[in-house]
DNA sequence: TTCAAATCCTAGCGCTGCTAGAAATGGGAG
DNA sequence: CTCCCATTTCTAGCAGCGCTAGGATTTGAA
């Protein structure tokens, strides 16, 4: 029993050494840089054994994103137990901007990880709750999901066309700043709708 | 003289036939689809040809990503003159989601069609430049483009999250809702400030 | 000490983007 | 009309990718 015990750990051990290793490559030379041969020799065992551990490379970002979103959800939540909106909007763009290939990594298609699912990884839930609790205190319950859903959107944004260099960086801040305004204190009701039942899926 | 000119004229009809082709089959079934000799075969010509015309398959991406934001500027014209800011972000989200593909390509990091610069291809400037206007309307002068920038974030944002599954979509309507919301009439000055100088690049 | 099961590796498949160098094409000069 | 040379186009192949079948090796238990 303890010999199977000490597998299962020293399995997990390498697991762990499989997905820090994809982190650190990705991060510093981009996912293109990450390939299987280079993982396999990085943990000194050979290709197929990362099979054993994961469907495929996707499944490695996967893992990836989803230590990820543990961590922004861990700063989100201390910039938010000692400060209000404005700083939890600065610790999330602050995370997007230091680590912008996992932030990338977390936000993009080919890992799909469902969000509003029951078997949604904890840590997913856990950054949108801090985004969401953020929101309550100035904006109150009225709403409060597709509010923060919007903000986060708002903020995801401004991230993605900043990386992508759709947006010139030394801007950010006033960027940010209008985005606050926008979203300090109740909402406005009514008056504006979007479409005319155009909208169709 | 006339020969060079047929010659020209020739390549050019070729370079379209790459890019639509290239489109044609990405919107079907993915850039993964999209290979070079698959292309090649498309065009009834072999492989290097591709490669007097591009300089690889990330510039055949950026083009199809050109030809988006045309389309994208020319849709937006279209419900900005006979509409409101509402209809525009409408024309926005339905454009995204009519042609998932094209509009990923768009703002896919791989294809880097940097901004705000003089050699910016001008079909690029055109879709920012119809938001502006639509927002001009309900927002006043003050600020204008970095307003702009905030609301093409936000619906950007939102578009994104709806994609990677990360936003339920029938939710949308609502969310727009809130955002045009939160959109309609001058910004509120002041009292909220992104960071306390904790930001740094 | 032997054996079966779990573990791991070697070798290789089919595919990718891309390119060097040979072959074919076609307009202009004699 | 014929020849030549520049341009255009193709054939063939490189190095690398993600992934996997099947055999070799290790390992704990009998």
């Amino acid at each position: 029993m303890t010999v199977r015990e000490r597998r299962e750990r020293e399995r997990e051990d390498r697991e762990r050494r499989i997905i820090d290793a994809a982190r650190e490559i990705a991060e510093a030379e981009g996912w293109d840089a990450v390939t299987t041969r280079r993982l396999a020799e990085r943990i000194e065992y050979s290709q197929p054994v990362l099979y054993s551990h994961f469907k495929g490379k996707d499944a490695i970002m996967a893992a990836v994103a989803i230590d990820g979103f543990a961590e922004l959800a861990a700063e989100l939540r201390a910039a938010r137990t000692e400060a209000g909106l404005a700083e939890v909007a600065t610790a999330y763009t602050r995370f997007a901007e230091t680590r912008p290939v996992l932030y990338e990594t977390m936000f993009t298609s080919a890992v799909d990880l469902t969000f509003a699912s029951t078997e949604t990884p904890a840590p997913l839930q856990a950054g949108f709750g801090e985004l969401r609790e953020a929101l309550r205190a100035t904006n109150g319950d009225e709403d409060l999901d597709a509010q923060t859903e919007v903000f986060w959107a708002s903020l995801h944004g401004l991230m993605t066309l900043m990386r992508g260099g759709r947006l010139r960086r030394e801007d950010h801040d006033r960027r940010l700043a209008l985005l606050l305004q926008r979203f300090s204190g109740q909402a406005r009701r009514g008056s504006f709708q979007p479409g005319r039942g155009k909208w169709q899926v």
